[in-house]
DNA sequence: AAGCGATGCAACCGCAAGACG
DNA sequence: CCGTCTTGCGGTTGCATCGCT
């Protein structure tokens, strides 16, 4: 395959753009649209090669974009979704309206980054640092990191309840195609144990850092949930056992992948043909292996993801599933 | 005021995938 | 099916600005 030569080999202007040069690109896109970026810099007047354009273009020039400093909600959802989804500006950019890629990455790179580097939590693994665990913050941190595991199952436990209740209380359950009732949930789960107070790795992030770690050991003498990982055939099975101290209600929270299938190697909601992302926290180790059982997102196009109103969760419409 | 390293943003580069003939 | 072209993506670099000495 042949490679268009750079913008250096053909004499084209190189580095930032000048506002003479914006306002070209933007009076020719309003014009005549953005069809064809290879000719489009020399029906413009520019001195550009088109990739140089595009870039302008979508990351500064469309009308549909933000600029400035980065809201907390905004850099929660980045560091929520970079813990599920990795370096996937695109996708991840899709779920802050209003925000590049571009932008997006290099505010990570340049901000997040080095705030979770500072905190103890590696911003590749999400993982916390050994090293960091010697000392009482990290300790603190540690069980912060705990509670998370706790609070993913949770979350994926009451996926599973509501994907239930809607088996029970939808008529459309029988039309679930057949492959999909294949995977239909075992009867309902014995209700759950009185919830641990609701913690994630964002509260770290958000200054609950600061807190003394006091409250924290007491929770942990209440709770101590484990998570297992096993791959069974094509299902990845996601189970915990969690003890609480009154000993009273020892419980499985089993089988996460019994309400969610694998179709292409993603995993699916049963009932709505879509994949599922946990929005409400990401917790470094459990959303590394979660993602882990999503191995292929890579048929999933930015317009394949639209957001789930009102819910704890986000949800990518329509994937390609062919 | 000058020098210099750190920082952050804008933009480039190379690769891969999709479109198309 | 194959080759070429175009587009999109993520990694990386370049450079302007800031802050400290």
């Amino acid at each position: 395959m042949g490679r268009s030569p750079c913008c250096e080999k053909v004499g084209l202007k190189k580095g930032t753009w000048t506002a003479e040069e914006d306002q070209k690109l933007l009076a020719y896109v309003e014009e005549h649209g953005y069809g064809n970026w290879k000719t489009l810099p020399a029906q413009a007047g520019l001195q550009r090669c088109g990739k140089s354009c595009r870039f302008r273009w979508a990351n500064y020039l469309r009308p549909d974009i933000k600029r400035g400093k980065f809201s907390l909600q905004e850099e929660q959802t980045i560091i929520q979704l970079h813990a599920l989804l990795g370096n996937r500006w695109s996708v991840i950019a899709t779920h802050l309206p209003k925000r590049t890629d571009n932008e997006i990455k290099n505010y990570w790179n340049t901000h997040i980054k080095k705030r979770l580097n500072k905190m103890g939590i590696d911003p590749v693994t999400h993982k916390l640092k050994i090293h960091a665990l010697s000392t009482n913050q990290s300790k603190y941190t540690a069980n912060l990191y705990h509670m998370a595991q706790w609070e993913s199952v949770r979350l994926e436990a009451e996926a599973r309840f509501i994907h239930q209740s809607k088996l029970v209380s939808n008529p459309y359950h029988s039309q679930v195609p057949l492959l999909h009732k294949a995977t239909v949930p075992p009867p309902l789960a014995p209700p759950l144990p009185p919830r641990p107070p609701c913690l994630d790795i964002l509260k770290v992030w958000t200054g609950e850092w600061a807190k003394p770690a006091k409250d924290m050991s007491t929770i942990f003498n209440e709770f101590s949930p484990t998570l297992n990982f096993s791959s069974k055939n094509k299902f990845s099975t996601i189970s915990t056992t969690v003890g609480h101290s009154d000993s009273s209600s020892i419980m499985p929270i089993s089988d996460v992948g019994n309400y969610f299938h694998m179709i292409n190697g993603r995993i699916m909601d049963p009932i709505n043909d879509s994949i599922y992302i946990t929005n409400s926290l990401n917790v470094p180790s459990f959303m590394k292996s979660f993602t882990d059982l999503l191995p292929n997102m890579d048929g999933v196009t930015d317009n394949d993801v639209g957001s789930y109103d009102g819910s704890k969760r986000t949800r990518i419409i329509g994937g390609t599933m062919n």
